[in-house]
DNA sequence: TTATCCATGTAAGAAGTTACATGATTGA
DNA sequence: TCAATCATGTAACTTCTTACATGGATAA
């Protein structure tokens, strides 16, 4: 499964143009799929030299025309295909926990902002989400949105209820074994 | 932050070849950033070329030498600089997410295998984050290890109670609507 | 005045995966 | 007998990101 497969499933759920594709990737998508213009272009082109997808033009003023997509019969059958192979394994890339994986080398006062900052963003990556729930939806994106919403709650809880595992401690480990600044600091 | 500074990481707190990083890396690193040996020889030598990290040999019988790896001071320097930048966004992508997005375009029969198969998933991956947590880890780890658990958790539980939304009510759906093998069929 | 939104696209480059080469040992 | 473990490494390839090109409209 690659960014084609993907605008595909978006197109799937209705026409749209490379922009849009883009745009609704931002919305429930966003938590555990990403993809920039410069793979969603290439990928429509491909889709339609395939014959998965087909545009219409619609003219804009002072604007690029607009290319609105449409998944043919083929492009859905494709779809199919594609989603019925087994989902390969999840990849997570997360440079904050890597960081606090390594807090001990960190100034806590740093460790504390980091965890500040982590934890204002998952609020507010909830509240979006939490927004985003209205009847409607297909039973896909509400499953997929319910996932994102109980795992986001979970790690909120677990940064509030933990973070002082690395914020204190560590230095206190520190500064208790005398080793405070023998190797981090100058 | 790329796998040259978690090569880095690891090796501070440990000297290491690197295969055995690799499979540290499969230790409470595993949910959270994932590297190949294809990436981790070559990020080493980058690293030696660099000056930041410096190995010794070890003779095998009958198998290539082993190469143990140390942080150099100047490794550590390198490794606290880079933990000092903010961290980047979190990369998430997730195939199965994708499919229960679309799961109405799949036989609920299928659904439902892959719901089992990431049920069970999910409960192997919990057994074996709790089992890693042993007194004496450092605080990072454990900071680290406990996230991975909570999260994993959270899925399991979502997973569990909200299954039906996608097994049940999709098909459910189709056939009141009368459009059951309509576009799917064939 | 500066940034953001709209709108498409290309090109260069980074980063990493997969597959291969080598090969003995051990366990199922 | 087949697969996995240990052990390092290279090369080809895929995939995606970043930066650029273009440019008017609108909001801060």
């Amino acid at each position: 499964m690659d960014v084609r497969t993907l605008c595909l499933g978006v197109l799937s759920m209705g026409p749209a143009s490379g922009y849009e594709i883009k745009k609704r990737l931002e919305g429930p998508f966003r938590h555990f799929y990403d993809a920039s213009f410069g793979s969603i272009y290439p990928a429509l082109n491909r889709l339609e030299e395939a014959g998965l997808v087909e545009h219409t033009v619609e003219a804009q003023h002072n604007r690029p025309d607009k290319k609105i997509f449409r998944v043919t019969a083929s492009g859905r059958l494709e779809l199919m295909r594609e989603l019925a192979e087994p989902p390969g394994e999840d990849r997570v890339r997360s440079e904050f926990l890597v960081t606090m994986m390594f807090a001990d080398l960190l100034p806590a006062r740093h460790v504390s902002e980091l965890m500040d900052g982590r934890i204002a963003l998952m609020r507010s990556v909830l509240e979006h989400l939490e927004a985003m729930d209205y009847p409607g939806l297909s039973p896909g994106k509400r499953f997929v949105l319910g996932y994102g919403i109980a795992v986001t709650r979970a790690k909120l809880e677990y940064l509030e209820e933990n973070r002082h595992l690395v914020e204190s401690d560590a230095l206190l480990a520190q500064v208790q074994s005398g080793r405070a600044g023998s190797e981090a600091a100058d």
